[in-house]
DNA sequence: ATTGTAAGTAAGTAGTTACTTACATATATT
DNA sequence: AATATATGTAAGTAACTACTTACTTACAAT
């Protein structure tokens, strides 16, 4: 791995956990196993190196897209299912030492500071709200949805996850079981919410 | 004001916005309009000033406990929307310049780094859920709801406005229109979700 | 063998920050 | 009037941090 890459990775990991204020190009460049000097080197300031943090990343999380895109199931309330269980696990992967949970920290405690970050928090999320709209637009011309909206509908649906994400980098699992069942528990109280009523059917 | 009570209120405000870190006690002293050294010789350190806006504010948010008493008005749609705008509301209250927002965020952001402060979050946290799954365990009992878990259930619904309240902080209102209508249509997916089909009790 | 490149070591600079000390002033209490 | 208490002003200290400079080492290409 070379040395850019390895003080990129270890930038994101120490912004993420200390903020960026509280970062010191110390603490990265031991993280990432390189001279101090050698930041300045590639990166000019830590002001740039957060800069090409976000660039990197930004292109990473554009391809998650495919994350939000449903395999349909035929059943609404089993595609919610899937979904909300793949969202979950990647959202705690530990292969990848949870890029976005770092990521979406990240971005959520910068954007409050940095226009740049914010703006990439807003694209990313209107990204996922427009992919999961576009699911219950689809399933409310197919009559199968209450009269619902489907963007409000979407992120109500993105809430649950992203929350209890950031809730379970501060407290973890201190209020939540397992966290398959409780996704399994959310997404059958969400299906039913939207759903038009079984009884409407056979009745 | 008391010159302590003017450097709490302005210490919690410059904390929620800069973080610990990021926050000087120059800034504090600025916008508490009183000398830098006041600060020292009322709280010693930044460190115990953090400790005792934690304290202060502690005791401030116990008594946010009833803004989760629900005021039952017999249909269950109606008692959580209500709640939900009494929520969405007092998350966006300028008056206090939306001093529990500020909490939110210093909570999330320091609770993170800082075990006391995660510890506060839970109990608060711990509160919110307690309040609900009260409610939603009686109406349960009430043979009103269908078979859903009360702890689960709450922490779906608080959820959402943390959520919301969060991301308006950073991306404010681009994903969302009027308040009141959002938390219209989510109170009214959830209360779907939750409920018995009124076509059961029809048919 | 020479040169170029990527990286390390070491020392230093300038600015900031938490915190201190010493002294002055205003206000309230006795 | 005298004293105590709360606050301000001003100057300074020690530590830290972003960033720089100068020199060295390792290695690959020519």
């Amino acid at each position: 791995m070379k040395a850019e890459d390895k003080i990129l990775d270890a930038a994101l990991k120490v912004f993420a956990s200390e903020g960026f204020t509280g970062a010191t190009t110390r603490r990265i460049a031991e993280e990432a196993n390189v001279a101090e000097v050698t930041i300045f080197r590639k990166f000019q300031s830590k002001e740039n190196l957060l800069k090409e943090v976000l660039i990197k990343n930004r292109a990473e999380i554009s391809e998650l897209d495919i994350l939000f895109r449903i395999e349909s199931d035929t059943d609404i309330a089993t595609d919610l299912c899937n979904l909300g269980k793949k969202i979950a696990k990647d959202l705690r992967d530990k292969k990848k030492e949870s890029k976005h949970r770092m990521l979406m920290f990240m971005l959520f405690e910068e954007g409050r500071r940095r226009p740049e970050v914010a703006e990439i928090l807003t694209s990313v999320f209107q990204m996922y709200i427009s992919r999961l709209s576009e699911y219950f637009e689809v399933q409310l011309q197919n009559g199968k949805l209450r009269n619902i909206n489907p963007r409000s509908t979407a992120l109500a649906f993105i809430s649950y996850f992203v929350h209890t994400s950031l809730l379970r980098g501060v407290v973890d699992d201190c209020f939540m079981g397992d966290i398959n069942e409780e996704v399994e528990r959310f997404t059958d109280i969400f299906a039913h919410g939207i759903l038009k009523t079984a009884d409407t059917k056979v009745g």
